[in-house]
This record gives structure tokens, C-alpha cells and sequence, in this order.
DNA sequence: GTCTATAATTCGATAGAC
DNA sequence: GTCTATCGAATTATAGAC
């Protein structure tokens, strides 16, 4: 790799200033040159370093890993699930928001928001409850919830989700997700 | 009123046109172009109508009702709730698609959203359990997973979400909308 | 009422000097 | 590696002839 460690340092200020624009105000309002504002360089050289807006996307937020669901054996999954959740998205923005919000006009997004799901998030549920029937119909309730009320609460800050107390919010989505887990499906 | 027949025909043209496309493209990516090119009328004439690509997204949308949700009294709120939502989605394009694609990236949309939320949805929890504390936290969780389930079945077309059965959702959906709304909340 | 022409911006991306 | 200058395309919105 021929990269500087000043082209380095641009590197990742860029990625960084790009995933919060991203996160915060979507595809297509995020320009190249307010995230090389943003970053301290040069527009060119945002385009140098990756191509395209395109490609810059993709590279700022194809590491949007949900936090690791990892679930201590013997421990309420919902309880634990609900709780991870939370944590998140409460303590500022989460690398799921970027892809959240852009999916929408963004095929691109869609397609990595796609990519998570079935990487990140099914296995989870597979690994937990292997001989469950159903259980990736199951785990697509709990997810579609996830991503309501992340859209609700924290994207939109839409009411009466946004205040909700954080308590409330964990404990009701606990519900549901066992609810989820043990009732039966219809056919 | 100053309008003549064909004015008439050509702004209705021009608002259907526009629904459609700001539903399937969302705000930023949908052109005046070619929301008159649909419309079979001169670009030109969509601002003299409308005055500006924001009013005319507000005018095509503002109507965004979702259908009435009216129980039958006696029959099993959660079941019907459940069924009106799969309806309304499953025929081809809900009013709220456009609402629901915009808000992301169009602070406007956020804003009609919320009075959807607060004229349309609420109200009917209301209604119907007036005595029921914490209703109004209960709804919002119910409206939370029934945002949720549209964005990621009807909007993105994600999986697992875009290929379960309309009656396993369908069902699903009561059973979590029953759970919101008789288990007990944390406070 | 309708359309042509275009003003005024803004954006992504490139060329080329240093 | 970095920056200046700018191209070319697309957009919203307007002015004015008919």
C-alpha cells in the first residue's frame, strides 16, 4: 500500500465526517464537499481517495455492524436483546442509522441494509434457537420492530415514541420479542 | 374559484402523478420533470399550479389518511387493526408510502407524519380504551411495529419480511398488537 | 392558459499546475 | 500528495411570447 500516513489520517477523517453526514441527513442531501469540510481536505481529494460518492457510502458504512448480540448462556434472550438495543441507539448514533436512512432512495442501502440483516442479525437468532420452526420468520418480527422503532424514536424523533422513557421502551420491546418467540404462527 | 375544466384535470393529474412518484422515488429524487411528464402537462405549469416542489409534495400528501379504521363494536380490535394495516398495504401503494419514504431526508414529511400519527392513529386508541392508562405509550408501540413491518416489507422489499405469508403477518401482527396493549408496562 | 427559452444554482467529477 | 479552476450535467424556478 503506497498510503502516507498523512493521506491515512485524511483517510479516515473523511470516512468519519462521511458516516455522520450520512446518518444525519441521507444520500442524496450529503455532499462531497461539505463532508471534505467536514474532514479538513479538499473536495478532490474525496474523490481522489474513493472514486465516487458512490463508493464512499459504501465505504463508510459497509462496517456498520449492529454491537455484537452476545447473549451470556442462561440469560433471557428478549431481555438481553432489548437491552443491547437500547444501548445502542441511545448513546448517540448508531452505524445503522446511515444505512436506515438512506435505504429509502438509496438502492445501494438497501442492499447493505439487506447484507446486515442476513449477516449480523438472523445468525443470532439461529445460533440461540436452532431447533425452533420458523424461527427466521420469527427473528423478522423482532428485527422489522427493531427497525420501527428506531426509525420512530431516534431518526424521525417522532412522538409519542420519542419520549418514551428509556425503561418503558426497553421492557415493552422485551415483551414483544418473546411474544414473538413462543407464541404460535399462523400458516 | 378561478379554475376551468381542464385546469381542473390537469392539477388532479398533476397530484396523482406526484404521489406515485414521491412514494416509490421519495423527495430528492423526484423531478418536477418528470411528475409533469406522468402527468402529461409543461413542466412549467406544475409551479404555476403549485408554486414550488414543496407545496406540491405537501398538497399531494397532506390527504394521506389512512383508511378509517373503524371496529365493529364487539369484535376483537387487535384482529381487525391487524387486517385493515395487511389490506391496506398488500393493495398496491399506501398514501402513507410517500410519507413514510420522504421523512428521512424531508423535514416536512417528518412534520405530517406526526400529524398523521396524532389525528389519525391516536385518536382511534383512544376511542376505543378511553379508561386504559399508558394508552397513549401503548399505541405508540403498536403504530412503532406497524411502521416498522411497512418499511421493511412494503418499502424496502427486504427478506425475510417482503416474502412471509399476508396471513402469518397478519396474524403476527394481532398477537403483538394484543401483547401492547394488555401487558402490563414498566414504568 | 400554455409553452419556449433560459436564468441561477448546485452537484459530481476531472484536468492540470505545483 | 494537494489545491485551483472548471467542466458538464441536472435541478428549481422565472420571464415573456403566443
Amino acid at each position: 500500500m503506497a498510503f502516507t500516513e498523512r493521506s491515512a489520517k485524511a483517510r479516515n477523517a473523511i470516512i468519519e465526517a462521511a458516516a455522520r453526514r450520512f446518518a444525519a441527513d441521507g444520500y442524496d442531501r450529503t455532499t462531497i464537499r461539505v463532508i471534505a469540510r467536514d474532514a479538513g481536505v479538499d473536495p478532490s481529494m474525496v474523490i481522489r481517495y474513493f472514486t465516487s460518492k458512490a463508493d464512499l457510502f459504501y465505504a463508510s458504512t459497509w462496517t456498520a455492524a449492529p454491537t455484537r448480540i452476545d447473549v451470556a448462556p442462561g440469560s433471557d434472550f428478549a431481555e438481553r436483546y432489548a437491552e443491547i438495543f437500547v444501548d445502542v441507539w441511545e448513546d448517540g448514533q448508531s452505524a445503522l442509522a446511515a444505512l436506515l436512512r438512506a435505504a429509502p432512495t438509496h438502492p445501494d442501502a438497501v442492499e447493505q441494509l439487506q447484507g446486515v440483516i442476513n449477516r449480523q442479525f438472523l445468525p443470532v437468532f439461529k445460533a440461540e434457537f436452532p431447533d425452533k420452526p420458523d424461527i427466521e420468520q420469527r427473528a423478522g418480527l423482532v428485527i422489522s420492530q427493531t427497525i420501527g422503532l428506531a426509525y420512530c424514536r431516534y431518526l424521525l424523533r417522532l412522538e409519542p415514541f420519542a419520549s418514551m422513557s428509556r425503561d418503558q421502551l426497553q421492557h415493552a420491546l422485551a415483551s414483544t420479542i418473546r411474544s414473538y418467540l413462543d407464541e404460535p404462527l399462523e400458516r
